[in-house]
DNA sequence: ATGTCACCTGGTAGGTGA
C-alpha cells in the first residue's frame, strides 16, 4: 500500500491539484494539512467521486486536517485526546489494520514567543498520547507537517536558520523524543538526493533556488519499519502554477 | 529585500499567519 500526507495551504484553492495528484497517485491513505475549511464546505463528494473516504477536521481559516482512504478509515479520532486544543489540527484512523495519524503540528512563529510555548505543549502532548496509541496500534504511521527540521542536512542553508523557528535545539530534542517511543524517520530509511526539501517558501524564488526545508515527514514504528520499501519527496506539485508552498510526501508499504 | 500567498475585515487597502 502507499500512504501520503501533503499540506495543501487552503483545499479551497488546491482541490484541482489534489484531485490531480491523487489521478497519478493513487495512493491507499492520504492526510492532508491547512485545508482551511470548515467540515460543510469539505470536499467530500468530490473526493468520493475520485475513489477517496474522507474524514475532514476543519476551521475556518486557519488550519485543517483530513484522512482520505480508499478503504474507509475506523476508529477515527480528532485532535489529541485529553489535550484542550481550540485548533484543528489532528486526525487519525485504521486503514487496511494500519494506524495513520495525520498531523499539522504548531508553526511556533518564533522562539520565546507565546505560540512557540503552545508548540511546545503540543508536541508534549502528542508524544505523551501517543506513547499509548503505539501500545494499542504497534503498526502506526505519524505523517503530517511537523514544521520542525529534524537536522542540518534538512536545512538549505544551516548557519541561516541556526537557532530560527524549525531549528531551535528545542523543537530538534522534540523531534527525537518522537523516535524515542519507537518511530523511525521513512525519508532517511532510504538513500535520497542530497539538499532533499519538502517546503520551500514563496518568497525569494525560493523553489527555483532550491532553498527549502525538510519539515513534512513520514514516521513509522518499529513495528511497521520492516515493511516500509520507499519514501520520496513529490516535488512535482510545487512546479504547478500556483502551488502549494508544501510537497507531498509518499511512502510505501509491502 | 519589508521579497509571496491565503484569508479575513471592511472596503477597493491593511492585518494576520505561514
Amino acid at each position: 500500500m502507499q500512504i501520503a500526507t501533503w499540506n495543501v495551504n487552503s483545499l479551497a484553492v488546491r482541490l484541482p491539484q489534489l484531485l490531480e495528484w491523487l489521478s497519478a497517485h493513487p495512493v491507499d491513505a492520504m492526510v492532508l494539512q491547512e485545508t482551511k475549511l470548515t467540515d460543510d464546505r469539505f470536499p467530500a463528494a468530490e473526493l468520493a467521486a475520485a475513489g477517496y473516504a474522507s474524514h475532514a477536521f476543519g476551521q475556518r481559516t486557519y488550519n485543517g486536517v483530513a484522512l482520505l482512504a480508499r478503504a474507509d478509515a475506523v476508529d477515527v479520532v480528532r485532535n489529541i485526546p485529553g489535550f484542550d486544543d481550540d485548533q484543528a489540527r489532528v486526525v487519525a484512523g485504521t486503514v487496511g489494520g494500519l494506524r495513520i495519524v495525520g498531523a499539522y503540528m504548531p508553526n511556533g512563529q518564533a522562539p520565546g514567543s507565546e505560540k512557540f510555548a503552545y508548540k511546545i505543549r503540543w508536541l508534549e502532548a502528542l508524544a505523551a498520547w501517543l506513547k499509548d496509541e503505539l501500545v494499542r496500534h504497534p503498526q502506526l504511521a505519524l505523517m503530517g507537517d511537523f514544521n520542525i527540521a529534524p537536522e542540518d542536512r534538512d536545512v538549505h542553508d544551516p548557519v541561516a536558520w541556526a537557532g530560527q523557528i524549525h531549528c531551535t535545539d528545542e523543537e530538534r530534542a522534540h523531534f527525537r523524543a518522537l523516535l524515542g517511543l519507537g518511530l523511525v524517520d521513512a525519508f532517511r530509511l532510504f538513500e535520497q538526493p542530497p539538499r532533499s526539501w519538502s517546503w520551500w517558501d514563496y518568497r525569494n524564488l525560493a523553489f527555483r533556488r532550491n532553498q527549502g526545508l525538510r519539515i513534512d515527514h513520514v514516521l513509522v514504528s518499529d513495528a511497521l519499519r520492516s515493511r516500509v520499501t520507499a519514501c520520496s519527496i513529490d516535488k512535482g506539485p510545487r512546479r504547478n502554477e500556483r502551488p502549494s508552498d508544501h510537497a507531498p510526501v509518499i511512502a510505501t508499504i509491502d
